[in-house]
DNA sequence: ACCGGTTTAATTATTATACCACTTTCATAT
DNA sequence: ATATGAAAGTGGTATAATAATTAAACCGGT
């Protein structure tokens, strides 16, 4: 007996959905465009209007369109950027598919090799950048946010410098991830968790061009803020089963 | 004269899909249950039905909801999968933010890390699970799809077995591009990309409990595999260069 | 008791229309 | 010149109606 295929059916925006997704992939709308009016795609379209808005806000929820209200508005091609994946990564962690725990393991992993590549691959322009995202570093905080900005920017300097687009998002989302991890704990004193200087020893080895003292530097920084980062946790924890009950 | 704080505007259904994300979050609804209809959401909301509908199918599309048409049909909780996640690195490689000597160059590094992590956590039950899918890829294959189900099912077993999610949902990830990769490319003769055989080192090795085996085994065959995912792709530019012009 | 068809009812999917809200542009008045 | 404010075009929201889908209940013949 033949194996049937069921009878898919696709619903009439995400069909609409697709067709646009493809026109921006083949390039026939290029980023900064801006698409026809919902108006004049449902007429293209012959659909109604409520089905082109599902489906742009759909292509606008993955990045692919930013909509902008008013006469001079509508809805603009914009460059995929790294935060749909790094909120994947995010809502993974909050419906509790990803430990801290497993995530500290990742860092430990993937961040030394990071540095490794940076180490490599650093030019005068980006050793300029990262000094001063070290310097940055000590000077006093304002807020929790503002030193975590400061605390990311060596990271995210290495992970860029790194070479490699698939290493930049992944470290991208860990840095997210990490945030996201801070902000549900909401540590009380935010200076024991990540004390300033921590990163000196790896961008030292960077800027040295010493690609395994880069590496060794980035993986005692990663496990010494992993067990900063999971006493944390375990604090909060028992902080709240207290106070809750 | 008093500082007025600006009315921020949200647009209403992002508050409405907020809303529902954090009630499933905090577990009010939980993985299987059922949302109120659409009608009755608008009217708990006291907002229009569209509103509400856009948010439902936001949630559906981030993975939080499923919805089905029918008498006993509507919108109930599921499970977040990786699949969202998957998807994001899909994208990012299909508007050429990850190209595919990246996607390699990750391949190499962190597949020896989880069959590394493999060989230490196997246990009876999964080792008998990897022994069949080992034997599974070298019976007679129909179709490109079902062959590549095969040769990814080792990689899917060592994903899970190496008990970090994290690095299930990256391995994941790497597979679901990967058949991306390939599916654009579309090979002409699909053998010689991956020839059946060669992950038996890589499963010896984990059952035998070996970690250090198991990274170099799975390393030799990243790399070799890479080679001919990059080779295919870059017989593939020329194929449609000369073709398409 | 089984098995096929049919009806029913609850739900989402889609359409149509109208109006609201926002924001840039530009003419007008001061 | 500058400030004001109307105009126009865009997305945002509301309402109402109809279509499509589908599980379940019902029915009727064998």
């Amino acid at each position: 007996m033949p194996s049937f295929k069921p009878i898919k059916q696709f619903r009439i925006s995400d069909e609409v959905t697709e067709q646009l997704k493809q026109s921006i992939l083949a390039g026939y709308f290029k980023t900064g465009d801006k698409l026809p009016s919902e108006r004049d795609l449902a007429e293209q379209f012959q659909v109604s209007r409520i089905v082109i808005r599902e489906a742009l806000r759909a292509l606008a929820n993955a990045g692919f369109l930013v909509i902008r209200q008013g006469v001079a508005g509508g809805t603009y091609v914009t460059d995929l950027t790294f935060e749909n994946l790094s909120n994947a990564f995010i809502d993974l962690f909050l419906v509790g598919k990803i430990s801290i725990p497993e995530l500290v393991q990742m860092r430990t992993f993937v961040e030394p090799e990071v540095a490794r590549l940076a180490a490599l691959r650093i030019d005068r322009k980006r050793a300029k950048h990262l000094k001063e995202a070290l310097e940055a570093e000590e000077s006093p905080i304002r807020t929790l946010v503002e030193d975590l900005d400061r605390k990311t920017a060596v990271h995210y300097i290495l992970a860029e410098v790194c070479g490699n687009h698939f290493f930049e998002a992944l470290e991208r989302s860990l840095m997210a991830l990490t945030r996201q991890v801070i902000h549900v704990v909401e540590p009380e004193p935010p200076f024991t968790l990540h004390p300033a200087g921590m990163h000196r020893p790896i961008v030292k080895a960077v800027l040295e061009r010493n690609p395994d003292m880069a590496a060794e530097a980035m993986k005692n920084h990663a496990v010494e803020f992993g067990e900063n980062l999971i006493n944390m946790e375990k604090v909060f924890r028992e902080r709240k089963f207290y106070s809750g009950f």
